[in-house]
DNA sequence: TGTACATCAGTGAACGCGCGTTCACTGATGTAC
DNA sequence: TGTACATCAGTGAACGCGCGTTCACTGATGTAC
């Protein structure tokens, strides 16, 4: 009555739609590939998409939310190697680093696509905010600040704004605009949030 | 020889179908209206829009373009209605306020498509990167620094951040969480770059 | 000034195409006896 | 353990639709004489 055929491959191929969507949309945003070529990645056809996800929208949210996650895991995994005292520098290094322009499909959603979030229907804004909310948690140990309150401050300055940081440098075409801005905001961020411990 | 037709008509409707995309591109992404329905918004149908652009790609330039223009504009003026030593700040409180959030279509072009912008192919980027930097370089007088240079790594560090913070308070479905990100943001883009003076 | 002609901005039907979604089907698997 | 049946993940043709672009046309205007 509970679960049905080969126990675990269902939930492996909605693992698979999700991975590839989270790549998918940040590479080429929300409406850059269609369900069809999505399910050709995966190595299926198109119809069984619908066994998996109740329309395209729907994928939308979860494969934001793993993208989040994602980019989570690689911060903090980033993080927990650094040397004590130097985790913030590591993860905003690790942000703004020439790796992460370079690779959107696997990098910050809200770098890619918080002006298509902003541009959804409010249901489908508040879903992703919950994804955006279990984020910024994660990310709350490794700021600045006395409290949870101002550690939240700060997180909800330098995120999005390095976010910002990182798709105008994308939309350069010149390699060494790119570079210059990464590495002007770099140095700015990591003197504004990274080395509070100064004197 | 030269112009034809009723003289001034063609380079005005010109500038209609401009100003209708430069808004709709910034409110609906570059793909969320079709030719059809731009020029149907400039009261015209879709076949004379090939008198005008080459193409749908040609015409995302030029309004981008326009949309750079437009948004300097609005705070030149802003800045030079302000008393003199508060330009900068004039131009960050508006720039991170309730009123651009909710204007899109009138508003910056990089909080709005620079996502997209960076997935264009490098020829076009390469033509907006030209429209990004005149606005670059009108805004320059009003940024803190010694000379041009550091001016100008004042510039790359504030504008894509700014427009960071903006997309992702646009992201958020809750209004207070909206507001919260501009204000945190704007007190604390204010203290970095607008309070030089400040000893 | 009046007439004949050339220009070309704007019209609207038509094109091929990819989109999101539906649906009758198939066949491998789990379950019941 | 062996057989009959039910389930349902995945297939692939088909749907209606809007997209960007093309093109034969029309008619108002500017120009030439």
């Amino acid at each position: 009555m509970a679960m049905r055929y080969p126990v675990e491959q269902k939930s492996e191929t909605h693992a698979r739609i999700i991975d590839a969507a989270a790549r998918s949309f940040r590479k080429h945003g929300s409406e850059g590939q269609g369900v069809a070529r999505l399910m050709k990645d995966v190595g299926m056809t198109h119809g069984g998409f619908y066994r998996h996800f109740e329309s395209k929208e729907d994928l939308l949210v979860d494969a934001i939310t793993r993208g989040f996650q994602d980019t989570a895991d690689g911060m903090i995994a980033a993080a927990a190697k650094a040397p004590q005292g130097e985790q913030l520098r590591t993860i905003i290094e690790r942000y703004l680093s020439l790796e992460h322009l370079e690779d959107p499909g696997g990098g910050c959603v809200l770098s890619t696509l918080a002006s298509e979030i902003a541009r959804q229907r409010p249901t489908v804004r508040a879903r992703i905010n919950a994804a955006m909310k279990s984020y910024r948690e994660r990310l709350l140990p490794f700021l600045p600040g006395k409290d949870d309150a101002e550690k939240r401050r700060q997180f909800i300055v330098l995120f999005p704004a390095m976010a910002g940081v990182l798709m105008t440098a994308r939309a350069m075409s010149d390699p060494a605009a790119r570079k210059e801005i990464l590495s002007v905001a770099r140095r700015f961020y990591i003197g504004a949030f990274a080395e509070q411990k100064a004197v």
